[in-house]
DNA sequence: TCAAGATTGATGCAGCTGCATTTATTGGGC
DNA sequence: GCCCAATAAATGCAGCTGCATCAATCTTGA
């Protein structure tokens, strides 16, 4: 197999492939404007402050929330950053390992993460919920699975009392 | 219906989100690394050299690009900036409104989009098309459709012979 | 005809992303 | 114990996005 190794998708798989471009940013760009439109910051703050509310006692290396998150190191570095400058989190020292560190979700980012929650699922219900039965959102689910390359753990249980995103 | 009016989503809608979500980003990736690998710029340069060589005389004010493509102005503006800046397109005077102007695709951006194509096809078959069936993505579209509120025009008609994303 | 408003496109600024590199620390093999 | 690769986190730089604003031109309506 060398140069000439490259099949034409179908027009099905063409079609599917906009459609999963162009939706997923319409749905996406709707939800973070009703959250901006009622004061709040981005979708990635909240997923963060979900991820350290849920940890065993509010607080996580940035490793792993790094893994949990999927998203690049330097990526959360700067996040937390951010969290910190908003007192939503507070870095801890780490003491059985100097090069880390923990974070530590504050009262006041478990507050917000809480109130982001509200309108954050106004606006999936809105954008989502409302558009679709559950059986339809059910089979919509098993379509895009089919696309994730088998790396699907943590998602499966994630649909609980909070939704991550990204 | 006031401040109470937020209902929730069902479990089964927020599965839906998140995999609209994750299964999009991942798979955008995928094609995004695909086509940086062997070399080729961002799909948005795609995208427009796309709706640049489709139109009449290969040409377009930013103003028709812009509502194509759907996305900003100055998006648009400084998208052509680096078209123009790489030979792919050049400005061209507008006689009849001198507040505008048009934007001409090159040879150089033809014979760019078209190649181009040849990799991008080959990594939608690669990350959609071999990973359902066709009669699965006509499927998939039409879930994903329900989602988009009435906004599909131009994107039905779209699917032949070099698709836009976004 | 001319002023008010709309439209076309560009741009300064701030924030975010990716990439590469840097600093500090740890752990493993010898 | 010591050196070296691996790991944890931060950061400088470039590019892209969104927002607000600007300048130029066109259109409309009194």
């Amino acid at each position: 197999m060398g140069v000439a190794m490259k099949r034409k998708p179908s027009t099905e798989a063409t079609a599917a492939w906009i459609r999963l471009m162009r939706i997923q940013s319409r749905v996406l760009d709707a939800v973070e404007q009703d959250l901006k439109k009622a004061g709040y910051p981005p979708l990635a703050w909240y997923d963060a402050l979900l991820e350290l509310s849920r940890a065993p006692s509010g607080e996580m290396r940035p490793v792993e929330l790094e893994k949990q998150m999927l998203i690049p190191q330097y990526s959360t570095s700067r996040l937390i950053d951010r969290l910190v400058d908003e007192g939503l989190a507070a870095r801890r020292e780490c003491k059985i390992d100097k090069r880390g560190q923990f974070v530590e979700i504050t009262e006041a980012g478990r507050e917000l993460q809480k109130r982001m929650w509200s309108a954050y699922s106004a606006a999936i219900e809105k954008h989502v919920g409302s558009k679709l039965s559950d059986a339809d959102a059910v089979k919509l689910c098993g379509l895009l699975d089919r696309l994730g390359c088998a790396c699907n753990e943590a998602q499966l249980s994630a649909a609980r009392d909070g939704a991550p995103a990204r």
